[in-house]
DNA sequence: TGCATGAATGCAATCGATTGCGCCCGTGTT
DNA sequence: AACACGGGCGCAATCGATTGCATTCATGCA
């Protein structure tokens, strides 16, 4: 028969009472870390009482005495866009073998539910946040992180001013080398559309674009803002750009933009690459997959999220490290969606 | 100046001393359902004093003392497979508004790694499992689960003996459309290619298309068993299948299948629609964008982990629902993949 | 005036672990 | 034989909340 609460679980003192010693005991018999200071015999018989019993320790109580929860924090805008489940198993992949475990919490890019997000994380007392939502400008929510005192670490946006690590694939190295590629390749006009100029990467992006077009012979090279990172922002800025300018090449803030710009281009009876080329941003999953296969920069994102973990694993172990900047090396991949310029 | 201690955070404590009271004086002004029992007054200075110090209740302490974590495990292979993340927020997005947060656990289809996701969700006594790996069979994880009298909803795979509800999309429905939209274009060769046959899921859309090409009249079909839900597990089968049979269409189990076999037509030089038909299954993301655009049968994965949540609240708060099954509809969306039969 | 009543609040135990301190006892030293 | 020492454990406080029960005090009623 199951026990009447079907809540109650085994507790260290159901362990020291059947092995017959003090829940003190028992909890340092059964932590490495303090079963020297017990007798080899009695470590025995607790263990195997423990094991008996199935005792598994509860890590909430544990984080409430020793003031850790062992959770991390992991705020992202939106875990259905393909660039944040690498990243969060990078981030967890890393977490768990050292017992930490990761609360995931989506702000869809809109301050009410990060704010709201951000409470509910500090009331499970995070040990530490790392934060993926790209906005730029006013901090809010990573000001109040800082005056209560949580670590963090960024990932793929800059703090401002706030001294939190960040952690970032060499951006500009990528849009370098898409303009380039499609340099080399014989383009001359080419749209660069960016995400909103509110996002620090956006903005680095569009930078990087603009240094890198100025400095090839004969290049012009325009910015267009979209509205977001999104297929149909993607797509509605490019039917802008349709509309008033002939591009022959399109760098894309990210993959899902590009997207965009394919559907964009399908609409309007474009072939791409034959009328248009097209680099993505970020080599999400299954970008080989898309019609035509999307030249595009690798982003290590799976790396990105285990670095962003271990520096901030590092740092709750008390490394210091303002305002450190780890950048990830990228690299283009050229697959179908970029080809000669037309003539 | 900050704190000393840099976790020290506001507690009932603190707010009692500003507002002059005891701490359970505060803890029941804060509650709603207890702040009847305290003077209008006495509630309004606590509130106050609660604000000003910028009090966020310690949830793991709450639940230690309520025996109520407030937490969910999420249970599934792997959170970069395309299928998962729309569940993963349906899952989220119903908890969050309730005070309840998700914890993700990445088996990737091994047991050792289940049993130690397990053993960690146990230790963070997690009040209920959603369980969303398809494993069929042997399910040591369940039946610990359900010995250390945990609730728990499984999502798209069963739960064999075990008394736990169900949420699923209408496998078979699904199947038998797609049989029947290729058969109306002609097809009379098709091959299934199923995911593993230890996956409940995979067992259920076997027998579906078994089903629904004997009740079709002049179609022929075989199954061909994929080692598992993945791209490159497609693309071998449909090697295989190349070698020694000529269906005109395949039915994949699932998206990242049909993929697969789409990379494996094309390095054949073979055409899809042209040469062969392809349809996948559960419409993920970006289904639409690939090459060419995936006909598929749409499953409604953010509703099913939504209602899967539902379930296990309500499951929670006493609710009967042994061996209950929630089966959610699903449509088939034609694309480019499937065309008429060549002849 | 005396006492029952009940509203408002305080006290202290409790949840499950960790940990500083002190007790007990066996051993070694002188 | 007396005592210091230290290994092995137990006691009890603690973390931050909740909650049954006790207490206080004002009010109403006889």
């Amino acid at each position: 028969m199951p026990q009447r609460d079907s809540t109650r679980r085994v507790t260290l003192d159901d362990v020291a009472k059947r092995a017959g010693v003090h829940k003190a005991t028992v909890s340092r018999a059964l932590d490495p870390a303090t079963a020297g200071l017990i007798s080899d015999e009695t470590v025995r018989r607790v263990r195997e009482a423990a094991s008996e019993l199935g005792y598994v320790p509860n890590i909430v109580a544990r984080g409430l005495r020793k003031n850790a929860s062992m959770t991390i924090g992991v705020v992202i805008p939106d875990l259905t866009n393909p660039f944040f489940p690498p990243i969060v198993r990078g981030i967890e992949d890393h977490l768990q073998p050292r017992g930490y475990t990761a609360l995931i919490a989506n702000t869809d890019g809109d301050d009410a539910a990060e704010a709201a997000q951000f409470t509910t994380l500090l009331g499970r007392r995070v040990d530490g946040l790392i934060v993926a939502t790209g906005r730029h400008g006013d901090q809010p929510v990573l000001e109040r992180a800082h005056e209560a005192g949580v670590r963090a670490v960024m990932l793929n946006r800059d703090a401002g001013s706030l001294p939190y690590p960040l952690v970032t694939g060499d951006d500009a190295t990528g849009v370098t080398a898409a303009v380039e590629h499609l340099h080399e390749l014989g383009h001359r006009d080419v749209v660069h559309i960016a995400g909103p100029l509110d996002l620090s990467t956006s903005i680095v992006r569009a930078d990087a674009f603009r240094t890198a077009v100025a400095a090839r012979d004969g290049m012009r090279g325009s910015v267009v803002e979209a509205s977001a990172l999104t297929v149909s922002a993607g797509r509605e800025s490019m039917e802008a750009v349709l509309a008033d300018e002939a591009p022959t090449a399109i760098v894309a803030s990210n993959d899902l933009i590009a997207l965009g710009v394919l559907r964009a281009l399908r609409a309007h009876g474009l072939e791409c690459p034959g009328d248009v080329s097209v680099v993505g941003f970020n080599d999400m999953p299954f970008a080989e997959d898309v019609q035509p296969p999307l030249t595009t920069v690798h982003v290590p994102t799976t790396e990105m999220g285990a670095e962003a973990a271990r520096m901030l694993l590092a740092q709750l172990d008390g490394e210091q490290q303002d305002h450190a900047r780890i950048v990830l090396p990228v690299s283009l991949v050229v697959r179908d969606s970029t080809g000669p310029a037309p003539r």
